[in-house]
DNA sequence: GTGAAAGCGCTAACAG
DNA sequence: CTGTTAGCGCTTTCAC
């Protein structure tokens, strides 16, 4: 920038002036100014800028695993938003561990990063708070509430009765496989459900409700294990896509029609859920609104909004093959 | 560090080196500085660092599409394998344009990262020299070479062999659906193919060659115009496997069975390949292995290597149930 | 409308 | 083994 300076005649002051348009600077200056910087191909050194203003152009994305096209998405449609800010995405895979997830979050911290937008999956409410203090804008995305903290969060009580009306119809015993007990908030999804098939005259008794990580893998013991059950389920809801698709692996293997003799209903989905052969029904959170929502909620804090907001997306039941 | 160092009664310097373990410290003085930093809850300024010493912990990651689950499983294992060395990955989608990928090749140097991992998709030779030029470590993961510059590159012969081998014994008439005619390096797949299949008595002429980009719709698109055509082929090879599932969808939609009529073969083994039904037969390019590949060919420069390097990344030919 | 200069927080000579 | 000090390159008062 010196260099500039020199170049054009002017002090770096100016130079910077000419960069931010911070204060007004004559015609014929400007030009010098823009000359030399064309000549010398200089570019401003983000590091020193950062270093002077305090701030900083990365925005952390943590999520359980990006390697899942939900989150995918997220990342994507994120970075696509925050790009015309200036503002970049570090994405964080946490592989769905408490220690990761808080280990993560304090780097953030540390690193002063511009923001944070974060789907937890074990992280207690508490853990949040040295965040919010440290006055790094903060954006959760999770079914229920932190506390006084920027949240994204679904709304899925239309799309949740009309997954159980249309099962109502032809089903009695309705099983869930949901996520670990140790989960973030525990299991919403599930306590939404079961409220609401008692209105519908079905229950969701505990033993037809198991629990896994969010795998293929733990969506197939799953499945297993309802189906040897004494009251065997004819319906049951996943904690999401990938879990549903391990259940669809499970019926295949066990020679169980879907959805001859068991509904499956998944959550999210993810883009593979129209992929699936029988194409899987599912109930939709759309990723894409998710970020658009937590991008927003990012930049309004970046500009001063200093209370906390909810925003909910709404969730959809979409009907495919499996139900 | 100015606080630290006055808490513990040093000098800031001596705190520095205690931090970064450059020179010997005496235990006293270094439990007096860790009891100082301790109880300040006092954390390097990374930005200040940076500066200091012009490096970053930041490597960009640039490919055309961070929602397509190659992709993401890419960042996935890059991520988990840059992060023991502290450096974090900043993922890029470029949705497969070139003014975005020279505009995002640009801002990693202006911004002065560790190093980039990219996935050129339209990219010409001469669009990475600035970046070399510059210094910093650079990772390209493509089909061809671009010259004296890192690269992780796909070992497909043994795999396309077998293939054609598989195929050759029940088809006639191979043709392809490849990416559009502007990408990176034509399209080496294609190539390759086209050389192979001569070996295997079967020709993969021009009018059987249809191209479009790595999208769904372009796959269904490819696909109906292969259908259409007065010899229809009975083999259909794919660029990629979102590709292949857009041709697996025209198929269904135009009552074509695979693999009956036609037989189906995609590239990369991307999740969803095994989760489609009938299951995609592939060409596997293992995505973990190539991010692998790309984080030593970095850490490598980062420690000094001045040569550049080629890795071959072993492809295999996964047979399920479209061929 | 422009310039001089302080200083963001750190690291790495250099000097003891 | 430790301290002093000069910047890294920028932004932003303050002064003109």
């Amino acid at each position: 920038m010196a260099d500039v300076a020199r170049a054009a005649g002017v002090s770096s002051a100016t130079v910077s002036y000419v960069l931010s348009g911070k204060r007004p600077v004559a015609a014929a200056t400007r030009a010098a100014v823009e000359a030399a910087i064309a000549e010398l191909h200089f570019t401003v050194n983000v590091t020193a800028r950062n270093l002077r203003t305090g701030s900083s152009s990365l925005v952390a994305l943590i999520v359980p695993d990006i390697a899942n096209p939900f989150f995918a998405q997220l990342a994507a449609t994120l970075q696509e938003e925050l790009r015309g800010l200036g503002l970049h995405v570090v994405v964080c895979s946490t592989r769905a561990r408490r220690d990761e997830e808080q280990a993560l979050l304090a780097e953030a911290v540390q690193q002063r990063f511009a923001g944070v937008v974060i789907t937890p999956f074990r992280l207690k409410p508490g853990d949040f708070q040295f965040v919010a203090d440290s006055g790094m804008p903060l954006v959760v995305s999770a079914d229920v509430s932190f506390g006084p903290i920027d949240l994204v969060t679904p709304d899925a009580r239309v799309a949740t009765r009309r997954a159980l009306e249309r099962v109502a119809a032809q089903r009695r015993r309705i099983a869930m496989i949901a996520g670990p007990r140790d989960a973030t908030g525990g299991d919403p999804r599930l306590e939404h459900l079961r409220a609401l098939a008692l209105q519908f005259g079905m229950s969701l008794p505990h033993e037809l409700v198991v629990r896994g990580e969010h795998t293929r893998e733990a969506g197939a013991a799953g499945f297993r294990e309802l189906m040897s059950r004494r009251y065997r389920p004819d319906a049951v809801f996943c904690g999401n896509d990938v879990i549903a698709v391990g259940a669809m692996d499970k019926a295949h293997e066990l020679g169980i029609d879907i959805p001859g003799e068991v509904a499956l209903i998944g959550h999210d989905d993810a883009s593979f859920a129209s992929l699936v052969r029988p194409q899987l029904t599912t109930i939709r959170y759309p990723a894409a609104d998710v970020a658009r929502a937590a991008a927003r909620l990012l930049t309004e804090r970046l500009e001063g909004r200093k209370v906390h907001k909810t925003v909910h997306v709404k969730a959809e039941f979409v009907e495919r093959a499996t139900v």
